[in-house]
DNA sequence: CATTCAATTCCATTACACATGAAATATGGA
DNA sequence: TCCATATTTCATGTGTAATGGAATTGAATG
């Protein structure tokens, strides 16, 4: 069942708004957007953003919270840790020099 | 033009063969898998294994070579490299604790 | 050259994803 | 209570992906 997680987060974050969206909230950071502002900041129609927001919440890649009027999202780093972990996994097949590159890639630079 | 390259790989990836397949390749590693294989293992029809591997060529997650009668496929690391960047770049948002679970989990158990 | 095997391409059918207008819902304030 | 704002749900038209049968290409063998 785990696959077929995986496969929704991949096919959630290949859309041409949802990654932007997915990006703009990991950019964000804890304190996350509201759903108006992500809509004005992509100049997308609220229903699409809406639609679009439901099927990454559903993938487990973003989180959301009321806050008044407004509903503010935020990127959920558990699910992304989740995605990746699915990924590389096996990613050696006995040979460490394989994957090492990859790995060296995803070095953070904060 | 990269956000396009990422998407396509993403939606290489969220299918429910084609994700089985790179799998497969990524765990064979460098000899890789002729195509008749993958299909034997997968239980596939040739033609849709075909047409799904042509997907994952041009999404630059796999790559092929011809060997006699039969063509040999290749995970490419170098693509998945690419496209892991991608999804983790900008990933801390000026606060490295939020990015450092989701690398710590990525750590390559070889 | 004819044959056989491997893999791909072509094609038609089926099914699902996407975007958006319109309507509905939820919240906070007058 | 009634209105304004923010967001979601519904219904629908459009397009694109997935699938597998049949035909085709490419390579080795006798």
């Amino acid at each position: 069942m785990e696959k077929n997680r995986a496969i929704s987060s991949l096919a959630a974050l290949a859309h041409d708004q949802r990654i932007d969206v997915f990006r703009l909230l990991v950019q964000a950071g804890p304190e996350g957007i509201p759903a108006g502002e992500i809509a004005a900041a992509l100049k997308s129609p609220a229903n699409t953003l809406s639609n679009n927001l439901r099927i990454l919440t559903a993938a487990g890649l973003i989180r959301s919270a009321r806050e008044g009027r407004s509903i503010r999202y935020f990127a959920d780093m558990d699910g992304m840790r989740v995605l990746l972990a699915f990924l590389m996994q096996d990613c050696c097949g006995g040979r460490a020099e394989l994957c090492q590159p990859v790995l060296d890639t995803i070095t953070c630079n904060c």
